[in-house]
DNA sequence: GCATACTCTAGTAAATTGATAGAGAAATAG
DNA sequence: CTATTTCTCTATCAATTTACTAGAGTATGC
């Protein structure tokens, strides 16, 4: 399971990609609008802008906003930075690998084996999803149901 | 990531399908042979025991097998009894579902429709993945070099 | 120079993790 | 029948992580 604080900066990278060109948004209307606390979001939203993720402006008109396009921002980066690696276990982490203490033979491990592939298909996805792509797909499910509406 | 209880637990249950017909298995023995603190393992063996995985017999010649065989035990099965879902988040279990308290619209949540994809994912290789087809996997991976050999 | 808005360091209560301790109960050998 | 073996179960505990909150500081712009 993922911790809120990964949850809450994913949903405020996904608001920020919608709002992208339009100028600065303020900590407290993001906060208010994705029903995140203030606080907490004012220290996630620090870390993905010390992170380069995150441009910001102080002062009246400020706020914060992406520092890229939203196509070159993935969630798999989002969730790496804020909460590390996707892998389930260490050992097959490709960014930051570490060896299990209690592991006799990692090439002959069966847990590794199914773990890896664990690793790989969400990496597949979560790598594979930019938040310009993500929203284009919540638009088309959204949009959906109304464009069948003028078939009928 | 997964907790070492649950790594532990995983670790137990495929050294127990190896030794699957062959009796039980003592605590200290397999505590010993994959590097897991006894007292712990104990607490985790009662817990899949108690959950009908293992069965258990005490007094000399004692120990813990497995309650059926090994191709009708999941690595998912297990994971979900000691962890809990395999869902990134609560709103794409299938097992325990729970609504997001900050979620505006469920069916427009882009942070909804990319973890269920990674639930999906997850869920399809954890509840594919059988003891003994694991096992055998090991088996061929373990055996490969060597047959190599005699072709050269 | 004052209001606005981000920046940053601390702190903290509650939950979770990763164990350990020890008494108890059942099975078996002799 | 009793000593030994081995699992059973409840309790406890320190360390870490999680999910916040507080408040002083700093830059920006009108």
């Amino acid at each position: 399971m993922l911790s809120n604080k990964v949850k809450y900066a994913l949903k405020a990278m996904l608001h920020l990609a919608r709002e992208h060109g339009k100028g600065p948004v303020l900590i407290a209307d993001l906060a208010e609008k994705e029903g995140i606390p203030k606080k907490f979001l004012e220290l996630i939203l620090l870390e993905l802008r010390n992170h380069g993720l995150l441009q910001s402006k102080k002062g009246k008109g400020g706020g914060y906003s992406l520092s890229m396009n939203p196509d070159l921002i993935t969630m798999g980066q989002i969730i790496r930075l804020i909460e590390g690696p996707l892998a389930p276990l260490p050992c097959v982490s490709q960014t930051r690998y570490e060896r299990c203490s209690d592991c006799v033979d990692e090439a002959a491990c069966g847990l590794r084996m199914i773990m890896k592939e664990v690793r790989d298909a969400t990496a597949r996805i979560l790598d594979g999803a930019n938040l310009k792509d993500l929203l284009e797909r919540v638009e088309r499910t959204h949009a959906a149901p109304e464009v069948a509406m003028f078939h009928i």
